[in-house]
DNA sequence: TCCTGATCATTG
DNA sequence: CAATGATCAGGA
């Protein structure tokens, strides 16, 4: 994408959330032009637009590095599509499951904490009915996970985990975890990658994501209002 | 209507 | 291929 607009460096998470609450109230039509940037019709071949649109106007670094979109201040950014109440209208990625090589590995330094250590929502109507262009950016909500928020994580990492460590990564389904979730996250059904098998074996087999249920992130998004 | 499994684009 | 950004869409 092109990139003819520098945002400078950002100095702490209150400026990141300064810079949010100013993208708030505007159309993607709006930013994208602002940005310079083509609009696709709708999102069906540009999944992602809506996140990378929002990063380019925060500043965050584009990129696929595994780590926090803004690392030097300790927060990652997710955009959340919602509909007219405010409700989320999708799950939310966190990252990949890794599936070899966990044995020792722990809740408190696991990748997902660490993702979702500190997150900056930002909602954005998510409706298809409305045309890309003219969907709004909503208030954004910088979060932490309280005690209990933490300890629902974490129950569910360990649990997935212990599935994935004890060689059922292909019994997993979508509804094991109460607000987490193991789902496929590939570029399509043919996508492979190492794990283990029943007998300890190394088996191939679809690569799997960390996913938000919307039960979880609606109860976030509701103490708030959207616009 | 909603959820789960499937999929799209891009970068390193 | 694996990571980032996610949404699509058919079947329950």
């Amino acid at each position: 994408m092109c990139n003819l607009i520098s945002v400078p460096p950002l100095r702490d998470e209150n400026q990141l959330l300064l810079r949010a609450q100013a993208l708030s109230g505007f159309t993607l039509g709006e930013l994208a032009m602002k940005a310079q940037w083509h609009m696709p019709a709708n999102l069906k071949r540009a999944k992602g637009w809506v996140g990378v649109l929002l990063e380019f106007h925060l500043g965050a670094k584009a990129g696929s590095k595994p780590e926090q979109d803004f690392a030097d201040i300790g927060i990652e950014l997710k955009t959340i599509p919602v509909n007219a109440q405010g409700r989320a209208l999708e799950t939310t990625f966190v990252c990949v499951a890794p599936l070899t090589g966990n044995s020792g590995v722990i809740w408190e330094s696991c990748h997902l904490r660490n993702k979702l250590s500190r997150v900056l929502w930002i909602p954005v109507e998510g409706e298809r009915q409305i045309p890309l262009a003219e969907r709004r950016v909503g208030t954004p909500l910088l979060w932490s996970p309280n005690a209990e928020e933490e300890k629902q994580l974490r129950d569910d990492w360990e649990e997935l985990m212990d599935l994935i460590v004890l060689g059922n990564v292909e019994s997993i389904r979508a509804h094991h975890g109460e607000i987490l979730q193991l789902r496929p996250k590939a570029a399509n059904g043919q996508s492979l990658t190492e794990a283990v098998g029943k007998q300890g074996q190394r088996i191939m087999t679809l690569p799997r994501g960390f996913y938000l249920k919307k039960n979880f992130t609606n109860k976030l998004l509701s103490r708030y209002f959207f616009i």
